[in-house]
DNA sequence: CTAAATAGGACCGTTCAAGTCGCATATTCG
DNA sequence: CGAATATGCGACTTGAACGGTCCTATTTAG
């Protein structure tokens, strides 16, 4: 079906709420579930590999939490989402793998390797601060609404 | 994990190979599925789907098989996907859906749903016959490797 | 010390992809 | 006609992965 999965459905948002809130100094997880209706201890664990990663920064403790590791304009949707759901790849027999257990056969991935290229490309070009942006969503008032990224396949 | 399903891919192969000889009145599933090594009885049931849906048409008895209903470039790898494994949406959360169930908390769907768009465009924009010419896989010779696709996201 | 956090392992239930089996129907050929 | 070859279709099994919970250990502010 060529979907994102929850997990990093909630990565995404709660880095999304993070960049929204940069003036508190650390989120907890609970606070970030609460804010969206998500499970605490999942998402807690998703933090926590989002920490792992380098993603965000996090604090035990009385008043601690998480807060960005970085500027949101320097994460992209791609990382969070490398981060929590490991590499993706749109074909099962990826470029990685030297070949296909279907011998030759499928000629199909390499048309295919560019499809997913594409996507992690247009994954990449998105920062968390595209997210938390309305200008992005919804039509901006002044300026053309212009696309966030242009690229050839 | 954002991948096809085997059966898409299973699809994508069969058709390729069906517009790779066009020669052929019709082949059938097991021929099909000999050529690269896919479970015959699985790929039957992707082909009759196909069928179905009008990629395909097929015809009983000996000597049967399947045959591309359309020239090879009027099919694009899109309508493939969509046949076999349904409408695919990025985000949990679909635009569809009036709204998530996580109630207006899910910001994060619109920009998504605009990487998802962009997805299926160039997955729209592929056609079996560009998945079986080896001109688009291997550098063109001649003229210049360009694109198969621009977009703007 | 205690309460609030993170960190992380073990576990479970449900769903879904992948594949199999069996049977009905159509069609060609000897 | 009748056998062989196909499609058409539904039911079933199996295995993995996702989504989620629980429990425990550790850190740390007040």
């Amino acid at each position: 079906m060529l979907k994102l999965t929850k997990k990093a459905d909630y990565g995404l948002m709660a880095l999304k709420y993070l960049a929204e809130h940069p003036e508190t100094p650390a989120l907890s997880a609970k606070d970030l579930a609460d804010a969206y209706g998500i499970p605490a201890q999942l998402l807690a664990k998703i933090l926590q590999r989002l920490t792992k990663t380098g993603l965000l920064r996090s604090h035990a403790g009385m008043n601690g939490g998480y807060a960005l590791a970085r500027d949101a304009r320097q994460i992209s949707a791609y990382e969070v989402i490398l981060a929590i759901d490991g590499p993706f790849f749109i074909t099962s027999c990826t470029r990685g793998a030297k070949s296909c257990e279907l011998t030759p056969s499928c000629t199909i991935k390499e048309p295919l390797a560019r499809v997913n290229d594409t996507i992690a490309g247009v994954l990449k070009s998105i920062s968390i601060h595209d997210l938390a942006d309305r200008e992005h969503s919804d039509a901006a008032p002044g300026r053309e609404r212009q696309g966030l990224v242009t690229l050839t396949v």
